[in-house]
Parts: structure tokens; sequence; C-alpha cells
DNA sequence: CGTTAAGCGAGACGGTACGTCTCGTCTTGGC
DNA sequence: GCCAAGACGAGACGTACCGTCTCGCTTAACG
């Protein structure tokens, strides 16, 4: 009932052509940005036939989605620094870090840009990529819980958003930076109190 | 120094026409969304030729940006509650009504995606609207230091972001919704604590 | 030796579409005139797109002559009368014949004056139109040169270019008609004096 | 009962403009080609307003053609060379020598082009400037009856059509020139035999 | 070991919208 | 009322991509 064929039959996708495509889009994506790369050019670039792409892809935003995530590794460090302030403080430093990375902000803001246009690439990018971030930030969170110096003047959720929004209004909306002092003020409106207490 | 030219010369500029432009530029936006919208769309919908759009906007999105500016009132009401609290927590409310408004979502989120596209129209959506929406917000914050109970452990722009990436971020990525607990959570976290040491 | 490529790649031309195209064109031009025919015009009728038609034809001009040649034969025939003055009769009354069919005149016209207008329709023009009929005129003398019935008062080139000329005239510039006292006074001028002298 | 209005009222009509419009429609023509001038171009090169062309004249065609006609002269000059073969001889070099100054094949081509598309301006072009033409060519035949060596074994209207149909054929559809043995031909053709006569 | 069912590069196809161009008309204010 | 200026509705231009559809291969698993 799985599967009504017991194998694959005919020839296996090439992987060869997979991964062209995948550097060919993402090739263009930096040279000539998101809103610039076609489909078209993209099969001619990889040597590779339009219908191949649309066989395995839905649409632009998922080949170059997946050509950036191959490159880019997703998954974020969590590793514990003993207290909820210092946590945050690299999780911060580290997403600053990254905004300085060549490509990094115009890739974004095309990704949440495309995000906003089609509604299934939007769902896809929420899990392949924003939650994963988000579990991230709510598991250092949860062990600040356990400790014992967690937040607690906000609920989880709302300090998560705060944190996010914070870092993708400015690459959205004003300069794409996270300074030093940004850094201090947030630890001291969301982790110092709590340290204080100590 | 008045003006360069002595008088101005040939036929006006026909406001009926720009009337209807923006009109049907706002109803086919509602109908169909940002996207689905064409200037060859709003010019046959408005009887109007292409070349009087492309004479006076720059790009589709300048054309329904001034329509929905014209609709909505981009003026943000600072009335002075008594208390930073109750300003800011009269601010979120307001955004939060704003965003349970019909089409209000899509279109915010189809201009700050066409901001992340063109570079240009970028500018002109900050100035036009994020600022005008972020002066207000400052001025709230300056009323509250003159007042005494301003939140002294964050710098105005980070309190600012802080908000404004919130909602942001609600819209774009996750839930664009604001509940009164989260409002009363930013009260506390941003106001509250001033409040109580005095 | 026989062709560059080894074998023929990708989807082979649609001759359905072609020949839709082609009929179109040839419908547009007789209802509405070759100059009220317009690309976009023949595109829909076909139920084509523009590209379509863009990729094979260079101009609206090749579309419909090809159109108009693939109706009309554009070969002449030079049967042997048994003399000059016969031939060149047979000749003459038959392109009168052409000139009283509906839309003949107007084609003419419109390709004649096209070709005074873009250097490369001219050229194609020449080879595929005005040369063929120039070469049937021009086997007509040479016949009647091994005859010895030839007009040897006029070179050949200045004979058929009379000839022609006559005709085109008559078309684009006064009446087009060819009349049976025209003709017998060219075979006088052109033929009966070799004729009589014999 | 011949006008209505005893003196004309309102602003007279401006002879700058007018030769202004004339100058740049004529120097357009000369530089870009009849097909690439337009309206616009000329009411801008012009300083003038496009409605003040639209007042006075009817189709570009019939700009052009004014602005041609003030500069070449259009009369043909008829004198008497004591022949009809002189005569002939003088009418057929002064025309080969026209089609060898700069700008006048291109322009002749253009106009009787336009003359194809337009009916209105087809009549004014065949009576200011084809039926000139061919008065004078008439008036030499007539003279040549009265003389006594006109070619009588062609009616005048098929002669006339006969010579300007090979000047012209050749402007269109071949090689706009004629030489000396092409004048001597035609010489023999219509004229010699009767001179042989003599 | 041949049949057969994909996958593949190539590229033609019907569409749609783009931004530009020019048309001929209309409107304005000055002469 | 003529003029320069220039906005207007209209609509074709030629281009760029879209997503789909053949083509004639190549490549396997199946029978």
């Amino acid at each position: 009932m799985s599967d009504s064929r017991s194998t694959e039959r005919g020839r296996k996708r090439s992987e060869k052509t997979r991964g062209a495509i995948l550097a060919a889009a993402y090739e263009l994506t930096l040279v000539r940005g998101f809103d610039d790369v076609t489909i078209e050019g993209i099969a001619a670039r990889a040597g590779a036939g339009k219908q191949t792409i649309y066989r395995w892809w839905e649409s632009k935003a998922d080949v170059v989605f997946e050509a950036l995530a191959q490159k880019a590794d997703l998954n974020v460090s969590i590793a514990d620094h003993g207290s909820f302030a210092a946590d945050l403080g690299a999780f911060l430093r580290d997403s600053a870090i990254l905004l300085t990375h060549a490509g990094v902000v115009p890739t974004l803001r095309a990704l949440m840009s495309e995000a906003q246009r089609d509604a299934r690439f939007r769902r896809k990018f929420q899990e392949a990529f924003l939650q994963r971030r988000r579990l991230a930030l709510e598991a250092v969170i949860r062990r600040a819980t356990d400790r014992g110096d967690a937040p607690t003047k906000v609920p989880t959720d709302l300090c998560v958003d705060l944190i996010f929004g914070l870092i993708w209004y400015r690459v959205l909306a004003s300069e794409p930076r996270l300074t030093e002092s940004d850094i201090a003020a947030m630890q001291h409106l969301l982790a110092a109190s709590e340290a204080g207490a100590r």
C-alpha cells in the first residue's frame, strides 16, 4: 500500500545535473541578485533543460533556497555559556557577524520578500529556515528557565519574536547591523534584572 | 527664486485621470493582490493610457503605495495618555487594530516585499511610511523622557526598533496579531519597572 | 559536409502553426489592407504567440509576402507561341488578366511600397518575385534571338525594363490596366518591324 | 458668398513658423530618411507645436512633399532641340542627371511608396508631381507631331508611360540609372525610324 | 538481452506584461 | 484665433520569461 511499484523504473535522476543547477542558481543569485535570476538563465548556465528544473522544483525560490541552504549551515550553535545573558549575547553576536558576510543581507531580503508573495514558499521558508532558528533560541531560553535565570517578565514566544523582530527589522527596513551596545542593552533588558537578583 | 520657469506651459495634469488611476490601482490591489496587479490592468480599468501612468509614477509600487496612502491616514495618533505605559499601550493597541482590517496585512507584506527588490522604492517607503511612524513613536518616548518615566535601560533607537520589529516580524514571518497579553508584557518590559521604581 | 549539427534537436517547428499564421496574414491583408495588418493581429487570428512569428520571419512584409506567394503561383508561363510578337502578346495579356483579379493590385502596391522602405525586404522581393518574372521574360527574348525575330534594336535588359516599367508604372502611378491596343502597339514597337523586315 | 467673413480674424498664420517646419522636415528627411521622420520630430526641431503642423498639413507626406517641392524646381525644361530624337535625348539625359543627385532617389522612392498607402496623398502626388512631368513630355511629343517626326507607331499615352515606366522601374526595382546607350536605344526605338524616314 | 519507462538537453509553443514610441486630439496660457 | 507646450487615450512595437509541450537521445531495471 505504501508504493504501487516495487522499484523505480527508468533512468535515475542525474546528480550531476542537480548539482550543476544548484551551482548555477547560487552563482547567478550572487552576481545578478535574486530578482534578475530566471529559470531560463539557470538552465542555460547549468547546461540543463528547463523541464529538468520544473520536474524537481516548484519555483525559482525553491531552487535558490536549496542552493543557498547547501552552502550555508542553517544550524545555529547554542553552546552553553553559563548564563542567559551570556547565551543571549553569543546568539546576537553570531547573528551580527552573519549579517556582515557578503551576500547574506541581500539574500535574506530576497527570500523574505519572496515568502510574502508565494504562500507555499512562505511555509517552506518558515519551516526550513525561520523555525530552525526559532527552536534554537527557544532551547536557549528553556535552558535559562531550568537554570533559573530566564526572563520571567516576558513569555518565551514574545521574547523570541522581539529578538528576531529586531534583527529582521534592521535587515528589511533600516540598517542591517547589530552593535555591541545594542547587544549590551538587550542583555540588560531581557536578562540583567534576573542576573541582578542573584 | 520662486520658479525656474516663468509660468507652467502646456496642458495641465488631469486630476480626474490621476484619481481614476489611483482608484483603479486601489481596487485592483484589494481584489487581485499586489502581484497580480499590472500597469496595463490599472490603465485599462482607469480608462487611461499606459504612458500617462509612466509619466507620473516610476513603478507599479509607487502607484499602489500612493493609492493606499490616499485611503489610509498615515499619521499616527500620539495623544497623551498620562504615562509612557499608557502611551505605549495605546500605540500597540492601535497597531493591533490596524492589522485586523481587511486587506491591510497583505498590503503591508506586498509593500515591504517590493521594498526589498527595488532600492528606489525602498527609500520612498522608508521616508513616506516607516519614518513617519517612527517619528511618532520617538515623540512618545521623548515625552516620557520629559515626564521622567522613559525606559532608561534602552536607547530610544533600539526601543523603537524592538517595537516595530515585533509588529513587522509577526506580519511578515508569523501570525499577524498582537494580543492584550503581548501588550501588557511589552508595557511591563519597557515601562513598568521604571514606573514601579518611583 | 551534409549538416553542421549531427541531428536536429529540440521540438520541431509546428507546420500547423506556420499554416495558421500564413492563412491569417493572407486573410487580414485582403480584408484590412497591408498597412492595417499588424503582427499582433496576425498572431491573435492565428492563435499563435507573437514570438512564434518573430522567430521565423523578420518583418510583417516577409510574412505577408510568403502568405501571398503560397497562394499565387509566382512562376510565369512562357509557352512558345511561334513568334516573338505572339509570345510578347501572351505575356502582356497574362499580366493584364492578373491585374484584374481582386486584391492583386493593392497587394502589388503594398509590396513594392514596402520594398522602398526596407532594404532587406527590397532584396528579398527582388529575388523572390521580380527576378523570377524577369528571367521568364528574358527566356522569351532569348528564344526570339535563337529564332531570329528578336527586337535587335534594343538590348535585352532595356527591353525587359521597358515592359515591366510599363506594367508597374500603370499599377503604381496611373490606371492599373493594359488594353488590347496597348498590347498591339507594344508588339508593333518591339516585334513587328523585325517581323516585317523578313 | 465666396467668404462669409469679410476679413480674417485673430492672429495671422506665422510665416516664420511655416518656414521653420518645412526646413526641419527637409533636413530630417535628408538625414534620417522619410520613414524615420516623425511629426513630433519635425515639431521639436522647428520649435513648433504639433498642432500647428496638423492645422496646416494633412499628413507627414504633405509636409515633406511641400518641403522638397520648395527646394527642387518641379518644372521640366522642354527647350526645343530641333528634333524629337534630340528632345527625347535631352529629357532622358536631364532625368539621368537628376537621379545622380544625392538624396533624390531615396526621396522619390519614399514619396512613391507613400502614395501607395494613402489614397489622398496619391492624388496629390499625381497632380503636383507626376502630372507636371507628364505634361512636359506630352508637349515634347506634340511638338514632334507638329514638326512631323513623332513616333507614330505608339499612341502618346503609351509612349509617355513607357518612358516614365522605364525611369521609375529602375528607381524602384533595380538600379536607378540611365546610361548613354540606354538613351541612344530609346531614341532609336521611338524616334529613329521616323528620323530615318526623313 | 531486448523492451520499456523514465530522465535528459534542446528548443518551439501559446501566453502575458513589459516599457517605449508615435499617433492625432485636447487643453492651457500667452501673444 | 494662432501659437508653443505638453498631457491625454490609444494601441503596436519588439523583448523577456513564463510554464508546457514535443523531440530524439540516453540510461537503467524488468521480463
